[in-house]
DNA sequence: GTCTATACAAAGATAGAC
DNA sequence: GTCTATCTTTGTATAGAC
């Protein structure tokens, strides 16, 4: 059984149902309904009548097309509406623990900040993985978003402890690379697979990256 | 225009059709068909239309399920030969240059066989990534082909020359981990962005990943 | 804005001739 | 084993009442 996953404003009297309460607007019940059935069946694999049983309206009626020109066109606002969920919710800044101090310890926060990061993600990269054909320049947005800017980040940090000596003098951008691409490799594959490779675990990946980066 | 993209057995004289000679059996022309359909357009954004178009029959015509039962038998049997046939190319054993001498110039050789592996594997990991739905027990047995097995051989390669005192000691699996999901979140990246991150390239990411296993 | 009803097209699958 | 023809279901989208 699926229920409505984001909070919603009114009473929780019909929280044991499919269907969003009615003070939801009836566009966002059905860009709530589309983002679930078209991460779990795809966009080609979805219907519209079943996008209208999901958000409350008459399945087969074309109540849908009084909120959307065509499918396509959901599509497209399902996906922006969630890019600007992401970026909204953004949390650049590294906590104050990770500031100063041990830089063992502020790595291994920030490696673990960023699989919990990827856990909150992981849908969007799902659907737009799956859909990339029909997004055309959103995809562009979202490399930029998750990989670009999040290497350019973790590379500039790491100049900076090499810079203080803190760390071993590498090439930064290429180890902030193999760390960002280990994370997300690693996250890839657990949630693809289930779990992780025999032996592996969060723990152990972020003690060795750490080792690996501070060159212990 | 597509042309087949498999070595086919027969003559060339209708090599710039998109259609494969009719010496190659139906079934495999289908099978070939749909590979390349399922990859461009999903499985249900493909038609059994155009795959008997694409497979030179008439299209509309039923003559597919001459062949096979329903589309869900042709995309088990899509995914089943393609697995098969990774399975009979693939090459465990190092290059005779990678066996004894400079472990940098081991790990270095070894790391780009990698990546040149995961560009062969890429279009097999897209579809079936898209309708891992569709595959049941397929995907777990691809995780064990890509993921798993691809690990624990590393893994043991490392613990060998850490005994060996070439490298310095660490958890070796975390390490095969961390090499692993490093090239194939770097390879992902490129393949879906088109691009890697500024700065970054196969000759730096390879050169800081063998600076990091060796403890340079 | 939602409903009932339905037009219209596309898609999966089958029948029977050749 | 392929064809033409067609059945049936499903899906996108529209019309018009309320």
């Amino acid at each position: 059984m699926h229920i409505a996953r984001r909070s919603l404003t009114s009473s929780c009297s019909v929280s044991f149902l499919r269907i969003a309460p009615v003070s939801v607007p009836t566009r966002a019940r059905i860009l709530d309904a589309a983002w679930d059935l078209f991460l779990r069946q795809g966009f080609a694999g979805t219907t519209v009548t079943q996008i209208e049983a999901a958000a409350g309206l008459s399945a087969g009626s074309g109540s849908f097309y009084r909120h959307f020109r065509s499918k396509e066109e959901l599509l497209q606002a399902v996906v922006d509406r969630e890019v600007d969920r992401i970026n909204a919710e953004r949390q650049i800044n590294p906590g104050p623990e990770e500031i100063g101090g041990d830089v063992r310890i502020a790595l291994a926060l920030e490696f673990e900040r960023r699989l919990n990061n990827l856990r909150r993600l992981h849908p969007l990269m799902k659907l737009v993985a799956r859909e990339r054909d029909h997004l055309g320049a959103s995809v562009d947005h979202l490399g930029e978003l998750l990989v670009t800017r999040n290497v350019d980040i973790r590379s500039q940090r790491l100049a900076g402890w090499m810079a203080a000596g803190a760390i071993p003098t590498r090439d930064a951008e290429a180890l902030a690379a193999v760390v960002t691409f280990a994370l997300t490799g690693y996250h890839l594959s657990v949630g693809f697979f289930g779990h992780p490779p025999a032996g592996v675990s969060d723990e152990s990946l972020i003690t060795t990256l750490v080792d690996l980066v501070t060159g212990v």
